[in-house]
DNA sequence: ATTTGACTTTTACACAAAAAAAGTCAGAAA
DNA sequence: TTTCTGACTTTTTTTGTGTAAAAGTCAAAT
């Protein structure tokens, strides 16, 4: 039951991912999704209570893939700038790969799940803060950074960088690649501009 | 005819401007404008050949009210750090004084004028980058901040606030007076963190 | 030059019927 | 017992249609 159960809810999601990355969540129906693996629909139902949680399962494979993807870009950067760049350069990336799902993250569509910012959300965003958090501790300590505080910084951070995804994943349409692009390039310079400061050396101290 | 017309041209505009700051555009007939100030339809259009240039109007009036707030903001201030937060309040008061047509700006509905950014809009863009520029150009004079691209940094600090501003706009409900407030106070947040910046003042130069 | 009553055209809205999708369940298959 | 499905009910979405309201026009009056 335990091993058979598992990989058949893989499957599923699996499939439920494709399809989801090239339709419209709400225009995707269950029906559909168990036709491409060959099984009924309540078979599926059998595996997920409902579509929300088939949902979320999607968004916790997706999401985890993206963290992933950042634990790497941070483990390997040499230094601030260049893990929080490469940071970026890896949801590009991811959000390119997934790119009608992820457009559609924190869209209506999706919080029908949970009226609130879903679960799976609310801890990518911890793990992602704290993964940076430990990035500026590092940065402080090797005194490349001015000590600042971390947690409201990263934080801070994170809701700019979220602020300009805002934009892009409010639309209707299906973003196009030069537009994600604009916004993953505004981002980094966004970051540079933080990282550099505005703030001439003289008058510091 | 020049006097007379630009009196009423102005009265008309006033009437749309309070029926604008309580219901929202759509929602808002023409008629209800016209007898607001005991004229009838027909004698509008006169004035106006559509809703949506009266609408122009409207903005027009509203974001020079706007623009004088951030002159004298940034005239008046003393410092960089001071110029720019005073910019921020003065968005915040007038934000909520037109709360309803504030928050509609860049909608759909008044995008119905032009189906790219509106003139006018673009126009006020310019205008407070430009002054933006200013205050950074005397900024690197008085040498209290790093010389910068002040072109670039001024497009890329607006392009910043403008995305957290997208959030609240893009929201189909009225925003409420503390998600303002919130919004507005993050916005000051991120303004402090880029003028303090995060380097370390003795790796510069 | 300015204004309006009476008019036409266009758009928005409410409501119902139809279609599609979500979800259930008794019972079959493995 | 676990897994699966055909046939079913319920809920949601879509579509169509008539109606109301608003936008916009115009000939004629002031």
């Amino acid at each position: 039951m335990k091993a058979a159960e598992s990989v058949k809810h893989e499957h599923i999601v699996d499939a439920a991912i494709k399809r989801f990355s090239h339709f419209r969540i709400n225009k995707t129906s269950l029906t559909e999704i168990a036709e491409d693996i060959g099984i009924s629909k309540p078979s599926l139902f059998y595996y997920f209570q409902d579509k929300s949680s088939l949902l979320e399962a999607v968004s916790r494979k997706i999401v985890n893939e993206f963290l992933e993807g950042f634990e790497s870009a941070f483990s390997s950067a040499k230094s601030v700038d260049e893990g929080l760049l490469d940071f970026i350069e890896v949801k590009r990336r991811h959000f390119k790969k997934y790119l009608l799902l992820a457009s559609q993250a924190d869209s209506v569509e999706i919080n029908k799940v949970s009226s609130q910012l879903p679960d799976v959300i609310i801890q990518a965003r911890e793990k992602t803060q704290s993964l940076i958090s430990d990035l500026l501790k590092k940065g402080i300590q090797q005194k490349v950074l001015t000590s600042v505080d971390v947690g409201k910084t990263s934080l801070l951070l994170i809701e700019t960088l979220e602020a300009f995804e805002h934009g892009i994943k409010s639309k209707t349409t299906v973003p196009e690649s030069k537009n994600i692009d604009a916004l993953f390039d505004k981002q980094k310079e966004v970051v540079q501009m933080l990282l550099n400061g505005l703030k001439s050396s003289q008058w510091k101290n």
